[in-house]
DNA sequence: CCGCCAGTCATACCTTGGTTTGCTTGGAGG
DNA sequence: CCTCCAAGCAAACCAAGGTATGACTGGCGG
């Protein structure tokens, strides 16, 4: 990083460094969850209540959620709920004091990272807490990457969106005429306005970017 | 279907239908577990034990794993993680009297369909093992397809397999030819061969297949 | 009303891709 | 020893991809 500054690096803790939020009524465990993470240079944000988390400005940073399932107001399970619905997709790792094994599975089934029980092993979650937010980095990476192809196909004409898919497909521009009812050279002229739009230089590329557009899966 | 005598479609029953594994001590049980697949149609094979399961032929069909946690010789935990080590990804559903929720959380974080506690509602376990079959489903239609594309390849010779990896990197045959110190018109040859072995008439498709090569992910 | 832009086409030209034919070489295996 | 095959090269040829120039239309917004 020799062209940038040494003076701007300041702030660097910050942006890329994970944050974790914690959300628990007992201010005891809030404290003592904060000071283990501290204790291994990961930030943390402590709430009282799902409400408070919600109604708080989070900045966007890799991080996850500690969760206590019985939370006053709606509890972590119904919260997991309601955050997909929101398409907040934080990896959840829930604590509890009193849980069963059906809560457990329901919240596992739902895509929790790890469910502890209180005395839970520092390790255990610190290990959990690791693996979310390794989880979140790699979702992160992936979203950033999609939305970048999305930009560049926001960008596209609805033409030159139909060649795209076609050639996707492996039609010849010939046959990529004639199903579009055009003249060859007018199709080029789309896969080509294509091809920079996309920022690829091969076929190759283009199929890939292509396939991270809400595809089959 | 047309084609096909009637006469041939009497083993109906068979091949593509699913078949659930039961795995329990308890007779009682596995009885009971029997009679309630069979009640909506699914065919179901009982086993005292693992090792029993292990020692018997079970035909390739789709289908899945109803475990007992706790059984005689290694418990169902083990069994799953033994499973995974043995490449059988048979999803699995487990069910217990006594379980805790470290147990089941373990199960789950390790794959596990679903978790249930005896007794059980039926429809639970009904739940839990179409959702389990349809999932082998998927996975075997999966497989299949990735087989295939293996078989194709693996008839590619050294160096068919290095153009096939740089065209699809998209680059061009000239450039090729550079990398690998051979001539443009050698390149090509390779190139027709390698669409021709992997039954593709398109870069587009090439690439499709090509990315279901152990690749990235 | 005018300009902008998506969309269309033609002509011409060049680059890539792809096949065929024919020939060479070197190693593995019957 | 002879055959088979992966691997290579050349010449010639045709098909497909790609670009540039220039020109026309029709709709939409200022």
């Amino acid at each position: 990083m020799p062209p940038t500054p040494a003076a701007q690096q300041a702030p660097l803790s910050a942006k890329d460094d994970p944050l974790v939020l914690v959300v628990d009524d007992d201010g005891g465990m809030r404290e003592a969850v904060a000071d283990l993470l501290r204790s291994v240079g990961i930030e943390s944000r402590a709430f009282g209540s799902t409400a408070e988390l919600l109604a708080a400005a989070v900045p966007d940073r890799p991080g996850c959620l500690i969760l206590d399932v019985r939370l006053p107001g709606l509890g972590g399970l119904e919260f997991q709920t309601r955050l997909e619905s929101l398409g907040i997709a934080l990896p959840i790792v829930f604590m509890t004091g009193f849980a069963d094994v059906p809560m457990s599975v329901r919240a596992m089934k739902a895509g929790a990272m790890d469910f502890l029980i209180k005395p839970f092993r520092d390790q255990d979650m610190l290990d959990a807490v690791e693996a979310a937010i390794a989880r979140d980095r790699a979702r992160r990476r992936e979203r950033t990457a999609t939305m970048t192809v999305e930009a560049q196909a926001a960008t596209l004409t609805p033409r030159e969106r139909e060649v795209m898919a076609a050639v996707v497909k492996g039609r010849l521009n010939k046959q990529i005429a004639g199903d579009l009812g055009i003249s060859e050279v007018t199709v080029k002229l789309h896969r080509g306005k294509v091809m920079r739009k996309m920022q690829v230089r091969s076929v190759a590329d283009l199929v890939r970017k292509a396939e991270m557009l809400t595809p089959e899966e």
